[in-house]
DNA sequence: TTCCTCTTTGCGGATTCTTTAAGATTGCGG
DNA sequence: CCGCAATCTTAAAGAATCCGCAAAGAGGAA
């Protein structure tokens, strides 16, 4: 299931240069221009998250911000501020991201904000784990992961676009130092990638930063 | 015998999604579209427990809960409700379960409301366990239970759905820590086994999962 | 004793983990 | 750009671990 975001943008629609960049990383964005826009669009239908580009409004976005709150007070807010007009830190949002910042930044900033499907469910971008069942959903791909695999998958997804040395996985999973010796990380990243890369052979996801270690890229 | 769900959907249908899945887990559905309809059903037939999907309803759903219970007072009522759509926590159901959730915790829900036949009578799914007589009923398999298997097996249909580990039925049952340097515990569940599934040589609801424990599918 | 229940034993089989080794890829010096 | 060395990938095989269950032993009650 996809994760579903409001996207509210002004009238100067700068933000939507990220909107393109959102959808490739599998999530649905839903685009309105104004705040009661917004509100309508809510009444009829549910998203997961809503985002507002408050960089491209003359007023602060707070006030979108409270509406918002008052009729679905659970619904995470990410708000985008412009730092030459600073903003009050109370908006309400649950996160403030300034300008400039990348894609991957933001993906980062949303992940831990959408509803999961079980608290056993770890999520990050389009891939699912279920740690108590040991399963992983990638697309349109379900595997059975074992003991091993489960946990090392799950250190990559709680520190998703984060670098992971080998000597961290090491002393994380094996609970050894890394000497170099063995293909033991490798052969397990290999079986990881069949379970979640479209193409294992051209991975997608789990990216090999040579010298140094791994890195899951959502 | 199976439990018998009047599911009332309203509209858009969109509840509907959860109705096979049900049916999969052994329990007979019963679909109207309105509280209208569900009032006719019930004053010609009786069933079990009600789900009210408030979800697919622009009213709250209260109304309907409210007629109900004004003519079945002792019928439980599961609701279902829409996050970004508060309600009032006291709608009258007995459980209220936000969208989205897994049919896994539907069911874990829906059970403890069942009637029992009696106060000593388990129930998850198709397995029934009488407690006083230490018999097991599943689907057309009735079986006589030892104390200690008697245990085993209520532990389980007291956490459907859930993995429960070696080391803990270890603690509950035998009042002791898991060395894992005896066969005890595999032995017992071979029993349970035998007892319950179809097929014990390949179950479908005492599920191993290796290296952790044991899983009462349901 | 006989019956019932629980535990232990032993081993086959399945799963998971590690190592090996051949080949592919990458980065770098010249 | 070329060639080499370092690094990575992965199939395959071997090793280690875990589980299932038949059978036998142990203990207790009637």
């Amino acid at each position: 299931m996809k994760a579903k975001i409001l996207w509210i943008e002004g009238k100067r629609a700068e933000g939507q240069y990220f909107v393109p960049d959102l959808r490739k990383k599998d999530f649905t964005v839903e685009i309105v221009s104004t705040g009661k826009a917004a509100l309508g669009y809510l009444s009829k239908d549910k998203c997961d998250l809503v985002i507002l580009n408050a960089a491209s409004y003359r007023t602060s976005g707070k006030r979108i911000c409270q509406d918002i709150r008052g009729n679905w007070a659970k619904l995470p807010i990410v708000m985008i501020a412009n730092p030459n007009k600073p903003v009050s830190k109370d908006v309400g949002a649950d996160v403030l991201l300034e300008l400039p910042f990348t894609i991957r930044k933001l993906v980062n900033r949303i992940n831990p904000l959408l509803p999961y499907s079980s608290n056993d469910v770890l999520r990050a971008g389009p891939i699912h784990l279920d740690l108590e069942r040991r399963v992983v959903r990638c697309l349109e791909k379900e595997s059975h992961l074992t003991p091993r695999l489960t946990s090392l998958l799950k250190i990559f997804m709680e520190h998703p676009n984060e670098v992971l040395e080998r000597k961290d996985l090491f002393r994380r999973i094996w609970n050894t130092e890394y000497t170099g010796d063995t293909r033991t990380l490798d052969v397990h990243i290999s079986w990881v990638r069949q379970a979640i890369e479209p193409n294992p052979r051209k991975p997608r996801y789990l990216i090999t930063i040579r010298g140094i270690g791994y890195r899951l890229d959502i």
